[in-house]
DNA sequence: AACAATACCGAAACCGGTTTCGAAATGATT
DNA sequence: AATCATTTCGAAACCGGTTTCGGTATTGTT
């Protein structure tokens, strides 16, 4: 701390210079004997292996992770590719994500390798190359689609790995997911408690198969709820702000606006409260909004989003987890796990200005 | 795309299991010989190699990564240690810079090991592990401190490195980096042109060697311009909405407040945006707020937030670029790479309410 | 004391490539 | 046709570990 630079008569070696043989022509034993002796074979003795293990401590060695992975037949690292970054990232998702992603990995002794996507090439490319060039034990998927080609491929190809979200073909490999649909009928139905009875939505792509599910728990509840399902206030979206936006605009210029808009995720709900304000509404006294994702920044605009969230950190865990057991045997059946997201109340939503009709606790 | 599983008589075969002593068995030739035509030698005759190219595209032969680095001694993969995560993730710079910086790496070959730092053990620890067991030729650092031990281990250690972010010991090592001293003598310099006269300005942790830079810049052009440095008018903080909320009630409760407060980060300006809103001062007509980062999120708040910009995807490419230069050859001498940020105006500033002074475009 | 059982370690193959070196085959030269 | 230079490839070592197998040395049994 009050030494900028570590002085040069420091004692210890340079790392990394010491090999296996070096030790075993120290001690006059052979490369194997104190390979077992260091990895616990129970046909050393004691004193042998005391021996080892002491000089092994005091030169400092640590084994080349690429001779031990290429003799035991196994990368020890899991991938995890980037899907090609939408222009207007509001995601600290992907972050946070790698984080807890990486953290878990290690607990097990894994490594994470990032690989970028390049939008010019097919998305399954990456995935093959790595595949092909045995750089990695597994995958880790995210933002899945419901026909979604990275996962034909795996499946295809036998390869391990574990998606954060559902697919079509989800009986098939494991997966970890929130329950997106449970999400939007719990926010649903707290915006028509509070007395919403127009309310629109703002989804993601068709593409993805989390949004058709959020989509899915909207319509439910509202169906549950006895409010009649108005095709015009659901509008697609891209998961971006600037969909948001246009979404906002086709919903609140209609003769007869929403009071309470749902979207997709926060990044579209910013982008709505942008448009609702250009369009003079205020939120949330003449327009309620509530987002999906649970962004930090979300807590800091005004209003303060109103969010469903989940644990990032908990579906980085889980992950690992399903992969890992994945990993120790192939064989094993599929197992997927579903999350809850919960909703976090923060001021962009709110009753209705004009209650036009009495909320109705059945269905008549 | 029609077809949501691939047929089961699929021509290809499983990846990855033709090896190169099997192409050789099959061509009559020896592993050295076949490893040999495929790499490009000389002493190959144009027709051996032309047979063993087409068996090895035929068979779909790819070489397993972990054999050939460890015959070539070499890991052809970078590390990246994530800073522990602020209980407040503010981070969508994190997620942009790896997908640069693994882009950047893959079209030299390299690949990106992205490892967590665990916040109970030394900020050096993973970087240690990574270094003694040979995962990584070289490491991608940033969020560097004025003192900072990674850079002290990795030089001590003399392996290859390169900062995102100057050190005290910026004279060794390559570093790229942002003129955040530039940035702030703009930014200060744009708000002193509308007429504000009391700046106030919020800081990043005394350890981010860029903060102090920030910090310098600022308090330059106050010199420049003949506008006396007032203490209580610089706050620290820590790079996080909440810092930014703590140090604009600092500023805002004092007798004669700041018309204009310079943050750090954007993050930082959030909170200070926050604070405000709820003291009740109106943004911009009451209250100028700049921020610096340019993160999407800031063009769809209220107002869009002024910000210093810069491209993540330009850094990752030339840090890469560094880093290369390095590892080719160790013994190059240190060079380094200043960008320069850009003042995005999106409205969060403007003259202040009361022009207590005119401007004075000279000192007198 | 003779013999079987056990503990312990060396030798060597192996993982899947790369690279050096030398020998055989080919071509050029006189 | 003999000699020399070149082209082309095989053989083997090597990278740094792990793991199987078998042979001593030691211990235990009767």
């Amino acid at each position: 701390m009050n030494d900028v630079k570590a002085g040069p008569e420091e004692e210890w070696v340079k790392s990394g210079e010491v090999r296996i043989s070096d030790l075993a022509a120290e001690l006059g034993l052979t490369k194997g004997t104190v390979s077992r002796a260091l990895n616990g074979y129970e046909d050393i003795s004691k004193k042998t292996r005391k021996r080892v293990m002491e000089a092994a401590t005091r030169r400092g060695y640590v084994p080349t992770t690429q001779a031990r992975r290429l003799a035991m037949g196994l990368t020890e690292t899991i991938g995890l590719v980037l899907p090609p970054m939408p222009s207007q990232p509001v995601n600290t998702f992907v972050s946070e994500f790698i984080n807890s992603v990486s953290a878990a990995l290690h607990l097990h002794g894994y490594d994470l390798l990032v690989h970028s996507a390049n939008s010019e090439e097919s998305e399954v490319e990456p995935y093959r190359r790595l595949v092909q060039s045995r750089k990695v034990d597994g995958f880790i998927i995210f933002r899945t689609n419901e026909k979604d080609q990275r996962v034909n491929y795996l499946l295809n190809e036998g390869f391990p790995f574990v998606t954060h979200g559902r697919t079509a073909r989800m009986a098939e490999h494991d997966w970890f997911d929130i329950d997106g649909e449970k999400a939007f009928r719990d926010a649903t139905s707290h915006l028509i408690k509070l007395g919403h009875q127009r309310i629109g939505f703002v989804g993601g792509g068709r593409e993805f198969f989390s949004a058709q599910l959020r989509l899915k728990g909207f319509r439910t509840m509202l169906e549950e709820s006895c409010l009649e399902k108005v095709p015009s206030l659901e509008q697609p979206g891209d998961l971006t702000g600037q969909g948001g936006e246009i979404a906002a605009q086709n919903l609140l210029k209609q003769t007869r606006p929403p009071t309470a808009i749902l979207c997709a995720n926060d990044a579209t709900a910013l982008g709505v409260m942008k448009a609702a304000r250009e369009l003079g509404f205020n939120i949330p006294e003449e327009l309620s909004v509530i987002g999906y994702d649970g962004i930090a920044l979300g807590a800091y605009i005004d209003p303060p989003l109103t969010t469903l969230t989940f644990s990032i950190e908990e579906s980085g865990k889980e992950m690992v987890n399903l992969l890992m057991r994945r990993l120790k045997n192939p064989d094993l059946p599929v197992i997927s796990k579903l999350a809850s997201a919960i909703l976090k109340l923060r001021g962009s939503e709110g009753p209705p200005s004009s209650i036009q009709n009495k909320y109705m606790e059945n269905c008549l």
